[in-house]
Order: C-alpha cells, then structure tokens, then sequence
RNA sequence: GGAGAGAUGGGUGAGUGGCUGAAACCAGCAGUUUGCUAAACUGCCGUACGGGUAACUGUACCGGGGGUUCGAAUCCCCCUCUCUCCGCCA
C-alpha cells in the first residue's frame, strides 16, 4: 500500500498515476489526505493529555511515598475529567484510523513512469519477440489430444478424484512435472537465487502480507477449521518471510526461489481458454522473488527479465515478452513484464511468466524494511516472477515439438527426463 | 485428542503495582590500549506514530484484545501462538 504521508506530499501525482491503472483516486486521495490530518490532529490532543496524566500519576506515587494522603487524593481527583477526554479522543482517533486503513487500501500501486497507456491487454507493449515459430505437419494436435495419444495426462481421472481443473499426470508425463521443475531449480540456483521449501498452506497475516487479503478472497481455496488458505502461489509464503524483517542493507539484493504446487479458484473465469493445461486450479510453479534496494529495483527487474527470458530461450519455445499497459497491471505492481510463448497447434500466445516491481508496495504492508549503517530502517522494494509457471509450457513443449513420430524432448531437459522422444 | 508450561529488546534471560523503555550477559558498533591477532577497558546499541528547520521532544509498544488502578511488563478476564509429556501417525 502507498504510505499515507507519500499521498499527503504528493496527491496530485498520485491521482495522476493511478489514472493510467484506470483507476480514478480523486475522491479517496481526498479523503485520505483529511482523514490523515483529523487523525493527526486528535493524536496531539491525546498525547498531551497523556502527558498530563502521566504527570500526575508520577506525582500521586510520590506523594504517596511520603505520606501525604491529603495531596495525593487531590491529585488523584484531578485526573477524573482527564480520563474521560482521552477516552473521548481515542475512540474518535480509533474511528478516524480505521476508516484511514480501509481507504488506504483502495489505492492500487502507482505504475512506473514507463507504464504504457491503456486499458486492455490489446494496448499491452510488445518489447521482445524470439525464437522460431515452428511449422506443424498436416494432422498435428492440441496438447491435450497429446496427452491422451502418449497417456501423459489423464484430465477426466482428475475430475472423478477432486474436480476439474486437477489433472493426473501420468507416466513420462509425471515425469516431465518433475524435470521442469528440477531444470528450473537448478537454473536459480546457479543464477544465485537461494532455494527454499515454503509452506503451502498460510495464516491470515501472511495473505495479508502480500496484498491476496482482503481483496482477492475468493481466489483462494480456504482451510475453514483453521482459517488457513491454500497458497495461490509461492510468492505469498516466501515473501512473508520477511514479513516484519529488518534486512542489512549490504545483504541486498536478497534472492530467493521456492518450487511450489499452487491453488487458484479461478471464480468467475469457467468457459474461456480453460481447455486442457490453459487455466488449472492446481498447478506447479517455480517462482523467484527479490528484496532490493530501492534505488536497485529496477536493475533487479532487468536482471529477473533477462534469467527468465533465459529459460525460454534454453527450451527453445518461441516467445515475446510485453510490457503491461496500466490497465492490464494488478493492483500490487508498478511495473510488469509478462512472458508469453507460442503455442503451435492451438496457434496462440499462452502466458508463463509475469515479472514485476512492487517497489515499496507490498514492502509497506509486509513492514519489510531495510537498514544503512547508522540510518534509520527504510522501506525495500520486493519484486517477483514465475521461473516459470509449468502447464502452459508443458502444453508448448507437446505442441511445437510433437513429431509424427513422437513428442521430441527439449535437449536441455533430456537428461532430466532420461529420454529424447515420447512415443507410443 | 488428554495433561502441563510458557510468550519480555538481535539472542539468552531478570523483573509481582510507581524513579522500568525495561537489569545482567552475549552478539553488534565506535574508541582506548596493543608489534599483529586475542584479551582488557570506556561509550553507544529498539521500533512506530506525532510536534519541531534543527538540537530536541510527546505518546505508544514486554504475544493480541479488554478490564481494575491516580499509576500495569507486573493484578483480573478473553483470545492466539509456542514448547514439553502422553496418545495417534508420515
């Protein structure tokens, strides 16, 4: 979330920004910037009260000491109006605070100042394109006749265990999850990304903590017994781990990577691009996240572009990478790169990976912090990406390397996979 | 699931009503001493929100919330979490 002081300091270019997100913040910057200064208002009341009562009490236990019932009891009865204006204030403060956080959370991050115009992905900025696009023979298949020709997925299992949207891998295609995954790893690792195992499955304050809360509530499956929520994606669990987190400076950047399944409801989007691998309700990623000097961020973004353009390159899948227009952007980001790759037999772009800048956004929330040799902490910025997001690129893999004869391997996986063909 | 114990600053840990934002020790930082290292000694060493150009200063915070009291880390109530033992179990 933006800081309240940040909005005070600078609404006009607040509402400025937010208008390329589409988002019109007039009314709510207004708000909080009134708001922000009633509140700052009764806190000086109450703070001087305080100080009165603190006085006093001080005095009464002195008095006490030395025997002096008489003053003391006065004292004592000095502080019964007192009271009763502090309690009056901090109820106003509490109502004028609580109404502040529910309008401080409104406001969407402000996009980067080379956030393209627009509203719709169709106004999205192409800024890379690579790798051949690869001709298909005559009778080539969508990946998921593939799956069922070579028995790697089996959709229709999944639908009788759990429901649809949880496929059954099966087989070289199981095994396919596993080299992907061992193959983006080890990718992150050499790159100097520091691996870890994150839970699946988080409390409330983390959801929080990365912004899923309270907005994105029904895109998480929730664990109602012990008001926990299955994870949308690794990022919610690694970032938190610096949740509350002062960090030392010279340890920046911080780079961590986290292989994880992932869970999404996806309410509300039944019926488009959801055939075979295109939109699962569980899926396997593995994402890279980054703790980065605010001056540093956008090298770090640079950096995470080019590691996961590496990837894709390194498959051999055809790509482009866009840059979001404003009104394409989550709420949390200030600037996003999204991969996406060719997929040869349903002749469309699928997106795999979505790269971005929080700045201080989820840093702010996350109280992440950061600290210069003899400073005060400062806000970090966080940034994120998918390295990659799996059953879209394994939908590309079957497609653009299937073969009369079989699905070819990616060379670089063959190792990982113990084979160079799938056949039948 | 049953029984018990606990939650204090970066860490260990003291603190049962007032001069405690919190002892002591460890870690860390700065300095003195020292041929180097080590040791010893001295000082510093929380965060947030306000006010102030600033020096500085007010308030809050001892898991969270409420209460008692002139005054709460300390007493009372509720909640959460952690640990130990038993049971169950990968």
């Amino acid at each position: 979330m933006l800081s309240l002081k940040f909005i005070q300091d600078n609404p006009e270019f607040v509402i400025e920004r937010l208008a390329v997100k589409q988002f019109d913040a007039r009314e709510i910057v207004g708000k909080v910037i009134a708001n922000y200064e009633r509140r700052n208002q009764t806190q000086i009341e109450i703070d001087s009260l305080k100080s009165s009562m603190n006085k006093i009490s001080k005095e009464v236990g002195l008095l006490l000491r030395d025997k002096k019932t008489v003053e003391a009891e006065e004292a004592k009865a000095k502080t019964i109006e007192l009271k009763e204006s502090i309690k009056k204030f901090e109820s106003v403060f509490t109502a004028i605070d609580e109404e502040l956080a529910q309008l401080q959370v409104l406001l969407p991050n402000l996009p980067s100042s080379i956030v393209p115009e627009g509203k719709t992905p169709e106004d999205n900025v192409i800024v890379e394109t690579g790798g051949e696009i690869p001709s298909l023979y005559e009778g080539a298949k969508p990946h998921w006749d593939l799956a069922a020709q070579y028995d790697l997925i089996d959709f229709e299992l999944g639908v009788k265990i759990t429901g649809a949207g949880f496929p059954v891998y099966k087989g070289l295609g199981a095994r396919l999850q596993r080299a992907l995954v061992n193959f983006f790893l080890d990718q992150a690792r050499e790159n100097g990304y520091l691996e870890v195992q994150p839970p699946y499955v988080v409390n409330e304050a983390s959801a929080y903590g990365t912004g899923q809360l309270p907005d994105k509530e029904g895109q998480m499956y929730h664990c109602n017994l012990d008001d926990l929520y299955l994870i949308p994606t690794a990022e919610v669990p690694v970032t938190n781990i610096f949740r509350d987190v002062i960090v030392d400076a010279k340890d920046l950047p911080i780079k961590t990577t986290a292989y994880s399944a992932c869970f999404r409801r996806e309410a509300g989007s039944y019926g488009k691009d959801v055939r075979g691998l295109n939109r699962l309700h569980q899926f396997d990623k593995v994402e890279i996240v980054r703790i980065s000097h605010p001056d540093k961020s956008y090298e770090s973004l640079d950096e995470m572009v080019a590691y996961v353009k590496s990837l894709v390159q390194k498959l051999g899948l055809p790509f482009r990478i866009l840059r979001l227009c404003g009104g394409d952007m989550s709420f949390t980001s200030a600037l996003t790169y999204d991969f996406e790759v060719w997929s040869a037999a349903q002749e469309r772009w699928l997106e795999v990976s979505s790269v971005s800048n929080f700045e201080s956004f989820q840093a702010n929330r996350l109280k992440l912090r950061y600290r210069e040799e003899g400073s005060k902490p400062q806000i970090a910025h966080t940034l994120n990406g998918s390295a990659l997001a799996l059953p879209r690129i394994v939908a590309a893999i079957l497609e653009n390397y299937q073969t009369p004869e079989g699905i070819r391997i990616p060379e670089i996986l063959t190792p990982y996979m113990g084979c160079e063909i799938i056949r039948n």
